[in-house]
DNA sequence: ATCAGTGCAAACTTTTTGCACCGCA
DNA sequence: TGCGGTGCAAAAAGTTTGCACTGAT
């Protein structure tokens, strides 16, 4: 719980290398150019943060694409107005977002083992009784960071 | 639970043009036809949907601008292909979406109530272990819907 | 040698903007 | 009657696609 780990055990290269033959696809230079970059990152980027770094634009969009089949890579919901990309959850591990509505950082948090089971047992019920299938979840904790709160006392 | 409610109990366009006038903008007939429009709706809107209804999509795109300046609408994290647009909290009350990671729809959903308070008691602690007073939350349902999880076979 | 992957450029889709016009405060 | 809002059309931004080429198996 608290702060993530965000603990990289496994070998992400041989993982995502794992995951594209499993659909007939090579894990070529610019496909390991990309994975390199989002490892990197330590937030979500949108196709032209990567296409600025090396690759041409066309080839990000596609390899995003085949990426994401290979499941290497997951569209990250974003506030809509681009397509954003992070390395797939079981490459990253999963974690939350407690997100400052004052200043406006974001932390990475893990939530207990026992309520991270109930919070996905809940909701896989509630999607099923929807007609999905639930891939997963997205809990994003809105507060105000100990500096915010302070400053609030000041106005 | 289930798809939701969709109480509302406050007078919406009263409120709306309460926000709009707070900001120095009036509530004119086209931007209450599109708080019409999303009022009517039971999940968020994509520009195009409201345009194909009734106003030009430049319009459409300039009002909702400002009606999320206003605090009128929220941009809904969607997939990342098309912005979508939902009034907002304070008009519409707290609720979660279901989102389909496969074509992007989102369906609004409630948790049932014993479900939601356990949720805000667990992450009100867990805020206020990393220092955060917790304001609210953003919980989304990621999914594959009965549609795509069929085309999925088809592959 | 073959075919998956690449890079360029052009097409396409979604969103924004310039400008003339309309109508309410 | 001045200025906020509108509608059209054109531009900009973001994404996808056609095609010829390259390189790994």
């Amino acid at each position: 719980m608290g702060v993530a780990a965000n603990s990289v055990r496994i070998d992400v290269h041989a993982e995502a290398e794992r995951l594209l033959r499993a659909i007939d696809q090579r894990y070529s230079d610019g496909r390991r150019r990309l994975v390199e970059t989002l490892l990197a990152a330590t937030h979500p980027l949108v196709a032209t943060d990567i296409a600025d770094d090396d690759l041409p634009q066309s080839s990000v969009y596609r390899n995003l694409t085949v990426l994401e089949q290979a499941g290497v890579v997951s569209k990250v919901l974003t506030n809509g107005e681009r397509a954003a990309f992070e390395l797939a959850e079981r490459l990253k591990g999963h974690h939350h977002h407690l997100v400052c509505v004052g200043c406006g950082q974001v932390l990475d948090i893990d939530l207990p083992a026992d309520i991270e089971r109930r919070l996905t047992d809940d909701m896989t019920s509630t999607a099923r009784s929807a007609g999905f299938v639930l891939v997963g979840h997205r809990l994003d904790l809105l507060g105000r960071c100990s500096t915010c709160v302070t400053s609030d006392r000041d106005d």
